[in-house]
RNA sequence: GGCGAGGUAGCUCAGUUGGUUAGAGCGCCGGAUUCAUAACCCGGAGGUCGAGAGUUCAAAUCUCUCUCUCGCUACCA
């Protein structure tokens, strides 16, 4: 086998909280399976990754809890580093993208693209504070989602419900240094104009060919990855923004980048690289081996949110720079849920790995496997602690464990721990040991082709065929009759053992080592007659009945309020004080609403007419997803009717209806307590 | 609304370029067995393959319409 050279990435955890089983299942844990692999064929890896440890959401929290945002990210690097470190993912570097020589990489990167004109400039307006005399980040303002309504949206996501938004997006945007409602200022940033790359990044994805050459094959790569990344590039690609007002994260190295950054789309990615440099550095190696060797394979382990940025973006970013490698491949996992629910950080639902790591000591390889079970390879896939509990009890316990159990403690009752010799082999016999090979082939190009769930299935059928040929051939019977084919018999149960300790090495690592410690070898070493074997002990204990039910437990009595935060203001503060003139110049009546339907261009949208005791007229209003328009006709409102007409999406819309909102975003209609006539003011 | 990915046995999932009675693991039921963590082994039941229409000698597999889930994106008080 000829030895290749890989270096393989994991999504940078953004230092901003914890893991939870999530992140792993989608790219922390098959990449691991994927790298161990890889080493145990001699290949030469780079398994890298490391702390996202910019932006404003740090430098927020920071500021919340009167901290540096160094402070902030020093304490979540070490929470994460050891949760990997004790969970057993094998990372070659786990590095931070805090890091002088990431700050150096990444600078470079810039002025070198820079210097090639890779950028544009362009000016627009963002939200600024006046009072702080600063450009407020996204993450800085705080307003109503506009999609649930929630009260404490930042200007980017809105951590209750998800959604990516943009500052202009937030209803009564507010500054969250200041709480004063921010300006609209003009600052000018770098551009990349991802339009200019859309034929060859075509090419590429189509033909995996790259500069009319062979690139990788396009026919590995997952669909779901594919599909979304001609999605975006049949729409059309945009010019995206590079860099930010904030003071937090890479400086723009070039003129006129003073109090800029550079954004995380080019800020992160390049961590992977400026990682790999530190760990050549540590380990007397050439970094550029495995950036810039063509010969090196380059493989991203990312979740599905992280599509674009790994299979456009960054690919832009290395090829603009000319001497890098692109990705050959970028097998991204969609999500996982937990017990009928997405996860959510934010609400705190989620089985968050040091506290797992806490619950279940010693019980990693337990996870791995579960986790790598229903790992969401294709479609978005659910963790239940009662699943859980079945498949480690069913097939880790029942049939890997306990093949190895009774193997071993038939040795040792029989043959005083020592590896019988193979006397004549049967047909049968014949036939166990070369399925042997062959499930370990098919495991192996299972691993190859990215389908880990596949691979580990493929792997236990080896302990389910240990099972069934000592079914099969009952040794504990024949050793009354003839010891001789009871010695070729356990001799092939301790090869199928030997076997699986190779097999599952890269699936169940602290398992493999067992193993191999049960067989006393190491773990490329062969089973010989005679040989002593040690005492055994489990492999795997069963999850009882109430260590699932208080995992359970737990998650549903746990606080689901935010984790990380809580909006900085639920009440907004008064508006400044206003005339009675300005008043009397709204004009709000009382209105009937005659009928209701659905905006046809408009997920969010109810078309209305109102009878305002004026007229009756058409007014748009965003409240679909709070009433239905067949319960709101017949009911009274409270109307601004002198407000400027506005198209919107299409259908112009005559006025307002006015709604009430509480914290959690749910709206409500002000009407009158009793019935007034239509045209009735408000006052 | 647009785009992308999905909707196959109770659960987690396979089903290659359309081809005989639709598969696997787990769960469930029955049997057999006792070396083993009441485990293993054998057998069985369970699916109008999201719905409908079409193409075809033949469709889970191709086309169209609809519907539900997830993601991206648009609109919005």
């Amino acid at each position: 086998m000829n030895s290749k050279r890989y270096t393989i990435t994991a999504a940078l955890p953004y230092a901003n909280g914890p893991l939870h089983i999530g992140h792993i299942a989608g790219a922390y844990l098959p990449a691991d399976i994927y790298v161990r692999y890889l080493k145990s064929k001699g290949h030469d890896v780079a398994f890298i990754c490391g702390s996202d440890e910019h932006g404003a959401a740090i430098t927020l929290r920071a500021k919340k809890e009167g901290k540096t945002p160094q402070q902030i990210v020093d304490e979540n690097h070490t929470i994460i580093e050891k949760a990997f470190a004790d969970f057993g993912i094998d990372f070659s570097i786990y590095h931070r993208t805090s890091s002088k020589i990431h700050h150096e990489t990444a600078a470079a990167f810039f002025t070198d693209l820079h210097q090639k004109g890779a950028f544009t400039q362009e000016t627009s307006n963002q939200f600024y504070d006046e009072e702080q005399q600063q450009f407020l980040a996204d993450r800085y303002i705080i307003g109503t989602c506009p999609k649930c309504g929630f009260d404490g949206a930042y200007g980017d996501q809105c951590e209750k419900c998800g959604s990516t938004l943009s500052p202009a997006d937030l209803i009564n945007p507010t500054s969250a240094i200041s709480g004063n409602t921010p300006v609209l200022k003009e600052t000018t940033h770098w551009y990349l104009p991802m339009n200019r790359h859309e034929k060859w990044l075509t090419e590429w994805l189509d033909k995996g060919t790259l500069d009319g050459k062979p690139h990788h094959n396009p026919k590995q790569w997952k669909k779901n990855v594919i599909g979304q990344c001609k999605s975006w590039i049949d729409n059309g690609l945009q010019p995206r923004s590079i860099t930010r007002d904030l003071d937090w994260g890479v400086k723009v190295p070039v003129k006129g980048g003073e109090g800029k950054v550079l954004y995380v789309w080019f800020d992160a990615p390049i961590g992977y690289i400026s990682a790999t440099k530190q760990w050549a550095a540590n380990n007397n190696k050439n970094w550029e081996d495995y950036w810039k060797n063509p010969e090196t394979e380059l493989v991203h382990f990312i979740g599905k949110d992280n599509i674009v940025f790994h299979a456009i973006i960054f690919p832009i970013i290395l090829k603009l720079h000319g001497e890098f490698n692109l990705p050959t491949n970028v097998p991204a996992n969609e999500f996982l849920n937990l017990e009928g629910n997405k996860i959510s950080t934010s609400r705190n639902w989620a089985v968050w790995l040091h506290e797992y790591l806490a619950d279940f000591p010693n019980k990693q390889d337990e996870l791995r496997y579960v986790l790598t079970s229903i790992a969401p390879e294709t479609k978005d896939s659910e963790f239940t602690w009662k699943d859980y509990q079945a498949r480690v009890n069913n097939e880790l316990v029942a049939i890997l464990g306990n093949f190895v159990n009774r193997t071993v403690v038939l040795t040792h009752k029989y043959f005083e721990g020592k590896v019988p010799e193979l006397n004549s082999i049967s047909v049968e016999a014949q036939n166990v040991l070369e399925q042997i090979g062959t499930i370990t082939k098919n495991v192996e190009n299972l691993i190859t082709q990215f389908k880990f769930r596949d691979a580990q299935t493929e792997a236990m059928t080896l302990a389910r065929l240990g099972n069934k040929y000592l079914a099969d051939t009952e040794p504990w019977k024949l050793i009354k009759t003839d010891e001789e084919k009871v010695k070729t018999i356990l001799h092939i149960a301790l090869q199928i053992c030997g076997g699986l300790a190779t097999i599952f090495t890269p699936f169940l690592p602290k398992t493999a080592t067992k193993l191999a410690q049960f067989l006393n070898i190491s773990l490329d070493e062969k089973l010989v007659a005679g040989h002593q074997i040690n005492q055994p002990e489990l492999l795997f204990q069963k999850i009882e009945d109430e260590e699932i039910e208080t995992q359970i437990k737990k998650l549903s009595t746990r606080e689901h309020a935010p984790l990380l935060q809580t909006p900085l203001k639920k009440i907004k503060p008064m508006k400044e004080e206003i005339t009675f003139d300005d008043f009397t110049k709204m004009d709000i009546r009382i209105g009937t609403i005659l009928t209701a339907e659905k905006h046809p261009d408009a997920d969010k949208l109810l078309k209305l007419t109102v009878d305002t005791g004026i007229d009756t007229r058409t007014i748009v209003s965003g409240i679909a997803q709070h009433y239905n328009p067949e319960e709101i006709i017949g009911k009274q409102v409270s109307v601004l009717v002198n407000l400027a007409p506005r198209k919107i999406r299409g259908i112009e819309s005559k006025g307002m209806i006015l709604m009430a909102e509480n914290t959690e975003g749910n709206l409500a209609f002000v009407s009158p307590e009793k019935v007034i006539d239509n045209g009735g003011e408000v006052r």
